[in-house]
DNA sequence: GACCAGGCACATC
DNA sequence: GATGTGCATGGT
């Protein structure tokens, strides 16, 4: 028999944080391109910084997918400088690209549908797509039913009491998968809810007054 | 001026 | 296999 929301702190998170926060509808993009683009630009940096670099690339007609493939590095360097480590993050938006245009024919669909730990495994091992970077994609860009891990979701897992301090990527992806239906949807919105309420009260000095989850069994100091 | 932000790859032990 | 470090901008 199925346990009833009160037995499960997973989904308890989540009804306060919806009840909170309200739908977020994520990722803040107007096409998939930009949520990959956004997804490679946002790796260790502030969203703040992505937008600036976004920007640029929208106002030089270049925020496609297409386009990054066609821009020469060092104008690529220079659109995307804004969001920080921009030598790095150049080069890893040509890896993507170049294997969706040589592999995929410039498909995003047909690169992310299919078998889903294949198509994982594929944006993985492209040099510069780690696991959250391609859950990322897959989740928002590709609608695959994959939840997203990043250091908020980690941070307040462990201030619950969810998981231990040192858990791994998959480790935390797990508790949620376990706890969850799978649904695209649900992911989609959880992984959104878990970055606001990270956002304004889950940084790294815990301001927990108002929070939605301030009633919830916690620890500010982990 | 230090510290941080929606990671990842690589070197070294 | 675990831990440390470079990447680099803009906000607090």
């Amino acid at each position: 028999m199925h346990p009833k929301p009160k037995d499960n702190p997973i989904r308890t998170i989540y009804d306060r944080l919806l009840a909170h926060y309200g739908s977020q509808h994520w990722w803040p993009a107007r096409t998939d391109a930009e949520i990959v683009i956004g997804a490679i630009l946002t790796q260790n940096t502030a969203w703040s910084n992505v937008e600036r670099a976004l920007a640029r690339l929208e106002q030089s007609k270049c925020l496609t997918l297409p386009a990054i493939h066609g821009l020469s590095r060092p104008k690529l360097e220079a659109l995307i400088r804004p969001s920080g480590t921009y030598r790095v993050k150049a080069g890893r938006l040509k890896a993507f690209v170049d294997v969706l245009f040589r592999e995929f024919g410039g498909s995003l669909p047909d690169m992310l549908s299919g078998d889903l730990p294949a198509v994982r495994a594929r944006l993985t091992a492209i040099h510069g797509i780690g696991p959250e970077t391609a859950d990322a994609i897959l989740l928002y860009a590709g609608r695959r039913p994959v939840f997203v891990v990043d250091a908020y979701t980690k941070r307040v897992l462990r201030r619950h009491h969810r998981v231990d301090p040192d858990a791994d990527y998959d480790t935390v992806a797990n508790v949620f998968v376990e706890a969850l239906p799978t649904e695209t949807a649900l992911f989609n919105e959880y992984h959104a809810l878990l970055v606001a309420v990270g956002k304004e009260f889950c940084r790294t000095q815990a301001r927990c007054e108002g929070c939605p989850l301030e009633t919830l069994p916690h620890d500010a100091n982990r």
